[in-house]
DNA sequence: AAAAGTAATGCAATGGAAGTGCATTGTTAC
DNA sequence: GTAACAATGCACTTCCATTGCATTACTTTT
């Protein structure tokens, strides 16, 4: 029963003690979080550890990059069927205002947006920012 | 006939030799520009100068600020009629990953974006990457 | 027109995030 | 067990954004 070895290992990837820590973190976590999130969370380890752990992940589909315009990078745990490889994943994502957090509102997906002739589009990135669900209250 | 000096005076700030000639540049410019791209355009003066420019024009509505994706804040001029005091304009931007220009498609508008319930919508940052006109040809 | 007040400019410095080179440690395969 | 390779940790660099402070330029008041 133990998922998340299990899991790391259908991605191809050897499963250390850290990759394991880092994926558990991310997925407790509901929300989309940056590399000074997991830094304080693992003062033991070095950042450039989860930097390039973080970054393995990305590459094996495991997490997706969230610019939310907030300057700093954020990730968030891929869907299990998403093929970010093949297809960027077009959910959207939602940036709150009040308590600075964002989350992946991935069952709205991003309607067709129309681009000028000689234009193609290839990606779209689409962040909505206000007050989220707990904020609201 | 000078339209840049009434412009600007139009925005009640004062009226600077810089101003106007960084005024001129992002209106020659059709793309969104960094301020390193300003940077090397007026190499006399100081970088500062320039970065505090650039946020005076923000704050007036003369300009908007872009963040594209490519981890470098853009800015491009504002529509005449684009209140940015009061509601963000909500055009879409558009970055070419050939040339790595953006520019604002400011004749698509963006679509009203569904958020589920709890959350408020206050803002949208649409951006759509590919190749422009000029790369696809 | 001079003085006083205010805004703009320039210089220096800081801080944060991203990224890289290299040595060391750990893991896997033979 | 040893060789090969991948992961980790440390030190360092680069780039961009931002701020404090002194100086200069412009405006307003008298």
């Amino acid at each position: 029963m133990n998922t998340i070895e299990d899991f790391l290992a259908t991605k191809n990837i050897r499963v250390t003690a850290m990759r394991m820590l880092i994926y558990k973190f991310l997925v407790d976590k509901q929300t989309a979080v940056t590399l000074s999130d997991i830094e304080s969370a693992f003062e033991k380890s070095d950042r450039t550890t989860l930097y390039r752990t973080i970054k393995t992940f990305e590459e094996k589909c495991i997490v997706h990059q969230i610019d939310d315009g907030t300057g700093v990078t954020k990730y968030a745990l891929c869907e299990n069927n998403c093929n970010c490889e093949i297809n960027n994943d077009l959910h959207l994502h939602f940036h709150c205002n009040t308590c600075n957090k964002t989350v992946c509102l991935t069952d709205h997906k991003i309607p067709q947006i129309k681009v000028p002739k000689g234009f193609v589009s290839e990606n779209v990135n689409l962040v909505v920012k206000g007050v989220c669900d707990k904020c609201s209250e």
